[in-house]
DNA sequence: TCTGGGGTCCTAGGACCC
DNA sequence: TCTGGGGTCCTAGGACCC
């Protein structure tokens, strides 16, 4: 099946960008309100028989922020960072585990709650969605305020609304007024509140790109739109040079992807030490197993098999490495996984310990029920 | 004080077929 | 024995995003 896409008539658009605010932290607030105007921080693994807060500073091993409150920002603790940095910067913050059922719990609920404002929503993951408010009736100021009371009325969260006329400067606009923040912006915005932000705001230019930018000089967006498109395609490639231009004026015309099917599905794991491939062969094999057993639970409630299996390994240099194999036919179960993984680990040569190890499901396909009729044609 | 887990998309080379 | 393109599938790696 095709993904479903809205109709791209050319003629003007309006559609919004809606971003939760300090997602994860904020539904812990709910939770835990004496916590409020507290650094706070999300991240590490559940420690069993763990009693009361824990502090940052207590926190030993791997792991980074995968959010956090405001007030710990003020430290300088930011999404992504390790948490060991983390705790010298803000060593008192209450550090508490993902409650990844919960988040996800509440996720629908402000979905749900955004659709009976306006039905075509395309799902950017746990914690924002674009909607396509070109055909709903209103202004987009009101549009705005009433898709945060609706927010805020099921899950008592509040988020931040861009509307500007295309997904690319919404994603930019809803931003610029965090948190619990209004941004409308139109074409004729663009020099004065676009082009002075980094280019890095833009949504598909990462670290890599950014960096070889500033190379070139190119530091804000307006630098990027005032940049030689020949240049441009030079360094970047026609493809991602002609789109960095285009992203740089503010055009964009993709549409919103209201259906989208699976594609892959995966499970990893960072270990608490890198482990020996020989030496911890055991271990490495539970685990393994482990994956696979998950994974194999994770297509069942999909109703899913796949036809390539891959297996993904990170040594401790961090280098990372992947092998997959495509299969006659589909696999669901635990065992199938297993045996597949284990045709990709044979052709890896292993001379470091390794730090994570995962397994992939790819090509995926509904399966058809063992000893159903299968159609001749 | 080293850096999680879940994804998508793109590129590029080689195999294989017409 | 040598010379072509075009198209698709498979595999590995990398950039990027949430």
């Amino acid at each position: 099946m095709q993904p479903t896409e809205t109709m791209d008539s050319g003629a003007p658009r309006r559609i919004a960008h809606l971003d939760m605010d300090a997602y994860f932290a904020s539904v812990e607030l709910l939770r835990f309100p004496e916590l409020k105007g507290l650094p706070v921080v999300i991240g590490g693994r559940r420690r069993p028989g763990e009693q009361g807060f824990q502090r940052l500073r207590d926190y030993r091993g791997r792991g980074v922020v995968t959010t956090c409150t405001y007030p710990a920002r003020a430290f300088g603790v930011r999404s992504g960072m390790g948490l060991m940095k983390a705790a010298a910067l803000a060593p008192d913050a209450i550090l508490l585990p993902g409650d990844y059922e919960t988040y996800s719990r509440v996720s629908r609920a402000f979905k749900a709650a955004v659709a009976e404002i306006a039905p075509l929503i395309e799902d950017r993951g746990i914690d924002e969605i674009f909607i396509d408010l070109t055909g709903v009736a209103g202004s987009s100021e009101d549009l705005a305020r009433r898709l945060k009371e609706a927010v805020k009325a099921a899950t008592g969260l509040t988020c931040s609304v861009g509307i500007t006329p295309n997904k690319l400067l919404s994603k930019i606009a809803s931003e610029l007024q965090k948190p619990d923040g209004i941004t409308i912006l139109g074409l004729e915005d663009i020099p004065a509140r676009i082009w002075p932000l980094p280019a890095s705001a833009v949504n598909g230019i990462g670290p890599k790109a950014f960096e070889k930018l500033e190379a070139m000089g190119i530091c804000t967006i307006g630098d990027l739109a005032a940049a030689d498109p020949a240049q441009l395609l030079m360094r970047f490639g026609q493809s991602y040079g002609a789109w960095l231009h285009e992203a740089a004026h503010g055009r964009d015309g993709r549409a919103l992807t209201i259906v989208r099917e699976a594609k892959s599905m995966s499970r990893e794991t960072t270990f608490e030490r890198d482990l020996h491939p020989r030496e911890d062969r055991e271990r490495l094999t539970a685990i393994l197993l482990d994956l696979c057993g998950r994974l194999a639970q994770d297509l069942e409630r999909k109703g899913l098999a796949a036809r390539t299996v891959g297996v993904k390994l990170r040594f401790d240099d961090f280098s990372i490495q992947s092998r997959d194999v495509t299969l006659i036919w589909a696999v669901a179960s635990a065992d199938g996984l297993r045996d597949a993984a284990r045709d990709c680990l044979r052709r890896v040569t292993f001379d470091r310990r390794l730090r994570l190890l995962g397994v992939r499901a790819g090509s995926l396909v509904k399966p058809v029920a063992e000893g159903a009729p299968r159609p001749l044609f």
